[in-house]
RNA sequence: AAACCUGUGAUGUAAUGGUUAGCAUACAAGACUUUGACUCUUGUUGUAUAGGUUCAAAUCCUAUCAGGUUUACCA
């Protein structure tokens, strides 16, 4: 084995440097903790590619967290499908926990910090507290409520608590530094009261801690080691720290390990958007037809893209871990699936733009079973494809005439039909318009792919896919392009990103495939030959075939040609 | 403006003071080809700037410049 120094990212050099100033192995614990208030999506990705991947790494537990401290947005629907997405990409969470199963020890810990004088209810609108606040370059002010004495702030959070109070009368605040040069070190809020039911907690509660109270809690409670998030909480972490600190106080001898944070730069991917609020948008405004739209950045939409959790896997490892700003090309994601279906998926042949084919000295009531292999890079069988006198073959495959780049068929030249014949353009018909309606063509009988015949093994420049007429498949064919047309949609001061909306991001086609793809099951993926990977979709029945376009093959001959 | 973070080809990332700055994508040229795909070969562009420390700097120091984050009863 080629001991192959393998170069660490940031924080698994910090996770190493843990382990050898005396961090024991088995005290490493990690964990992923989305807010159930929409569906995960690409960006997600890198931080559970993080989180599970270091658990893999390291053996360590990692634990799948819903951070549902906001009852006025999050649903179970969301947390069904980010459960659903995290097992698909194949990870498996040591516990299922949700932060709303700490809001009794949060509580508790709350009313001590009180009684130590260190939170306070403030009793102000959240204008006042607002302007109370000061700027990065100015002091905040102190509250007026600041100095209640410990028996009244008891007495005002046990009635918060009790739903003696309306929303918005009082909140409960951490006692930090109103001139801390970190704003959020300024007399943080802790609790607020929302009167709304809880997906979990139904009407238990009237008070719900804020993110940044529950969130390190949440971790020291769960006793996690390493506390991964992205980049825009690096000034929290100062009140991570506040807060663990105190509460470690009360409950070392409970729970004795100190969970840290630590931030890197999240995911961008160009030409898509990866804002929970812009892509829900999209969903309420019927731009998509859904969270699983294949157009969609969403895991489940790339899912039902045709997408394979490989494929999602090796993105993330490849783009890497780091704490600088980056937008990471699609091409790369592309080249990704393209990468895993190239090697796992069965090759057929589909024509998207039909025209038809007749070649002219073909027994008109001969069919012949011909012979295709499934996939050359896999010792993946056989099948039968039927061929006849009458085919469909892509109008792109066809010009009267063309020079010499142009591999495909014209008239005078030869071509070959895949896993069939050698054939020959000889006319064609046009209709009124100038249209072209039919192709005539004669065929070499004695070139038969896989024939061993001298013929056979003529090179021609050439080689296009086709289907029998007689025997052709109708299949509705969705063929996506990207959903905006600008790289950063979201990158504009002066536009917003629906600006930027692709109209042709959606065609449908009317296709016809071949015979065999008659059995295909929901989710199956296929490389259309000459084409590109398209997956049956979840609309597909055995009535009426549907296939999403995954991602079209390379084409340098689209390239040259434009 | 303040504090904090970040600057390596077109993009992402590696090199942890010690070779001609590596890898992947992208792009280009060629070979191969019953997919203009795949595969293979070759090539293209880079350490933000200016000083300094050192035998030696992408790496350490200083300044400058550029970008990002923070001023929610969201997370």
């Amino acid at each position: 084995m080629s001991e192959e120094k393998k170069s660490l990212n940031f924080i698994e050099q910090i996770i190493e440097e843990d382990l050898s100033n005396g961090m024991k192995k088995e005290n490493l614990r990690f964990r992923f903790p989305p807010e159930p208030n929409g569906y995960l999506h690409i960006g997600h990705t890198k931080a559970i590619g993080i989180s599970f991947g270091l658990g893999e790494k390291y053996n360590a537990p990692v634990n799948l967290r819903f951070d549902d401290t906001n009852p006025a947005k999050e649903e179970q629907e969301y947390v069904d499908a980010i459960k659903k997405d995290v097992s698909w990409l194949g990870y498996q969470w040591e516990n299922e926990c949700y932060s709303s199963d700490y809001f009794q020890q949060l509580y508790d810990w709350a009313v001590q910090l009180i009684k130590d004088g260190k939170a306070y209810v403030d009793s102000q609108t959240s204008e006042e507290m607002a302007e109370q606040k000061g700027t990065p370059t100015e002091p905040g002010v102190a509250s007026p409520y600041r100095d209640r004495t410990v028996e009244e702030n008891l007495e005002l959070f046990t009635k918060m608590k009790n739903g003696e109070f309306e929303e918005g009368e009082h909140v409960l605040r951490a006692k930090i530094d109103m001139a801390s040069p970190n704003m959020l070190l300024r007399d943080p809020l802790m609790y607020r009261i929302l009167k709304k039911a809880h997906h979990r907690t139904g009407n238990d509660w009237v008070i719900y801690p804020m993110y940044d109270w529950t969130h390190g809690e949440s971790d020291y409670l769960e006793q996690i080691s390493h506390s991964l998030c992205s980049l825009e909480f690096k000034p929290h972490r100062d009140l991570y720290n506040w807060f663990r600190d105190n509460v470690f106080e009360y409950s070392k001898s409970a729970y004795p390990l100190m969970p840290k944070q630590r931030e890197f730069s999240r995911l961008n991917l160009s030409y898509t958007i990866m804002s929970k609020r812009k892509l829900l948008k999209l969903v309420e405004e019927g731009v998509v037809s859904g969270w699983d739209d294949p157009r969609m950045p969403t895991i489940s939409g790339l899912r039902r893209r045709g997408y394979t959790p490989a494929s999602i896997r090796n993105f993330i490892e490849t783009v890497g871990v780091s704490k600088r700003e980056n937008i990471i090309d699609v091409a790369l994601l592309e080249f990704k699936i393209r990468e895993d279906l190239n090697k796992n998926a069965n090759r057929v042949m589909a024509v998207l733009n039909p025209v038809k084919l007749v070649v002219t000295n073909y027994p008109e009531d001969k069919e012949e079973i011909l012979i295709a292999e499934n996939n050359p890079e896999l010792d993946a069988g056989s099948r039968e494809v039927p061929f006849s006198r009458e085919l469909y073959i892509e109008r792109e495959d066809f010009k009267e005439e063309a020079n010499r780049k142009y591999f495909r068929l014209t008239l005078g030249k030869e071509v070959r039909l895949k896993n069939a014949y050698i054939i020959k353009g000889e006319s064609c018909v046009k209709d009124d318009e100038g249209n072209i309606t039919e192709i005539h063509c004669t065929y070499d009988p004695l070139s038969k792919s896989g024939s061993g015949t001298e013929e056979s093994k003529r090179k021609v420049k050439g080689t296009l896919h086709w289907v029998s007429k007689k025997h052709a498949v109708a299949a509705e064919v969705r063929v996506y392009d990207r959903l905006f047309s600008d790289e950063a949609p979201d990158g504009h001061k002066d536009k917003d990103f629906m600006e930027f909306l692709n109209p042709d991001s959606l065609k449908i086609i009317n296709a016809f495939v071949e015979p065999s793809l008659v059995s295909s099951k929901i989710g199956e993926r296929f490389q259309f030959q000459r084409l590109g990977y398209f997956n049956v979709d979840d609309d597909s029945t055995s009535d009426k075939l549907v296939f999403n376009k995954t991602v079209g093959l390379r084409d340098t001959w689209a390239k040259v040609n434009k």
